[in-house]
DNA sequence: CTAAGGTTCGTACCCGGGTACGGAGTCAAG
DNA sequence: CTTGACTCCGTACCCGGGTACGAACCTTAG
């Protein structure tokens, strides 16, 4: 029987990321660096998959990795109100970018639609709206 | 009646840019560098002015750099199928960041409103459904 | 025991869009 | 003619999130 513990390379695969993001992660501080005997392979628990996997749904969520951090480091502990905060600012981000790009979409489609009404031979007013 | 042209900097202050930004647009190739005599300081003339305003709109609209300088080229001439098209794509582009974003909206906005219920001294339930 | 392939570690590089630094040259006012 | 502000140019650095490389170890199958 073996208690499974990985090697960074096993890890990786089973975690569905690159071996050097991982080290990345390490070096990030996202990922702690398991203590290894002297000269030899360092193991990795399932506790360093949780982890990554923790990384990779936050990531999903739109939190940035110092954000995964913070909520990770929450985790251990009841600091639902902080990891709230984190949220909800994120949210607030998110949704400040979707109006920016709202706005863009409007102004493109306007764009856009204009000029395909436009007759060939004639000046783009698509690029003619830059310029102006 | 004085042809206006202007140094770097005050090309930059009129144009609302840092000079740093201007010489990487000129690195960039976005922007031409005016000759000048040798060892004198370079002028830059309105047309300068209205390459950076084009290039500032286009980044408004949500052009990349490259996409801005490829319109600037189709500006001369009657390219307007294709700068439609360079248009279409980043609609489109807009458009899935906008479905992304919208997606991770939803999820943040119902994990943050689960957190809200949350009575205090229990685990937090958007740090329990990233940790799963 | 040896050869192949995995791991470790440092370091450098990628993207996009700039910002910052610093020495040398130039220009204009006093 | 000097002083101070501005310009020129190369180079390095910032952010975020990684990717890539290479040399030297370690491990494991045959």
């Amino acid at each position: 029987m073996r208690e499974e513990s990985y090697t960074v390379g096993r890890l990786a695969k089973k975690a569905g990321v690159n071996v050097e993001t991982i080290r990345y992660y390490q070096r990030r501080g996202l990922l702690p660096i398991p203590a290894s005997l002297p000269g030899s392979v360092r193991r990795y628990s399932v506790k360093y998959l949780e982890r990554l996997r923790f990384i990779k749904r936050s990531q999903q969520l739109g939190f940035t990795l110092d954000e995964a951090a913070e909520l990770m480091a929450l985790s251990e502990g009841y600091g639902c109100s902080v990891a709230c905060g984190v949220a909800e600012r994120r949210l607030a981000d998110v949704e400040r970018k979707i109006a920016d790009l709202a706005a863009i979409q409007q102004s493109l489609r306007r764009l856009v639609g204009r000029c395909h009404e436009n007759p060939p031979e004639t000046p783009c007013p698509l690029v003619d709206a830059i310029a102006n």
